[in-house]
DNA sequence: TGAATAGTTGAGCAAGTATTCATATATTAT
DNA sequence: ATAATATATGAATACTTGCTCAACTATTCA
């Protein structure tokens, strides 16, 4: 197939924006609709600080939109190719 | 979508399969057909024993299997799935 | 048998990454 | 204005990972 070296990295970042178990949980989450830094902090059982990190991961990958209002910012879901690659490795993950 | 802990971490450890830039272009290779060491070795321009630890880790996932002939080892794609994974992120990365 | 070839493996190192902690910014409430 | 809340961020730390190097096994060739 000879891929170039920048389509292999392309690939490999995408893939990479998946391969952490936090940022699997925080998507897995925002399949359902959109949700605080806080809720979902309290949702993962992780601090506000580490789901922020993650988040930034996220927004920088455009995965994650953020929106704010009042002190709140709610995140959603944003690349609907990603999130169907993550739905294909939950398939697959779930039955065989 | 509350995923189990169990299921987030095979979940990540799916996509890490195909989160290094190395670990990519092996399997877009080896897409065409099977190959041994040496030669994913010269066409990645990497060393054998970079390559041979890359294919132990594919291995270890399934990802890829080892025919032995000679004191050659030839490697083929082993995981219909996780290809067809490689096959949707890659024409994400190429069009769109 | 001895030398050469193909591949594997473990240790060690360098680079990358996720989390925590402390601090900073922005918004709301009193 | 001050205090409290929600989030973001930088530095430090702990962990992970991919590579190199050296040593090892297995196979073929002379």
């Amino acid at each position: 197939m000879k891929l170039t070296e920048l389509k292999a990295i392309q690939l490999a970042e995408l893939f990479s924006a998946l391969s952490d178990t936090s940022r699997v949980r925080i998507i897995s989450i925002l399949i359902e609709g959109e949700m605080s830094v806080s809720a979902l902090a309290e949702e993962l059982k992780m601090t506000e600080s580490a789901v922020s990190h993650q988040l930034r991961g996220l927004r920088q990958m455009r995965l994650v939109r953020a929106r704010k209002s009042g002190r709140q910012v709610f995140y959603t879901l944003d690349d609907k190719h990603v999130i169907d690659l993550f739905q294909r490795g939950l398939d697959h993950v779930l039955h065989g």
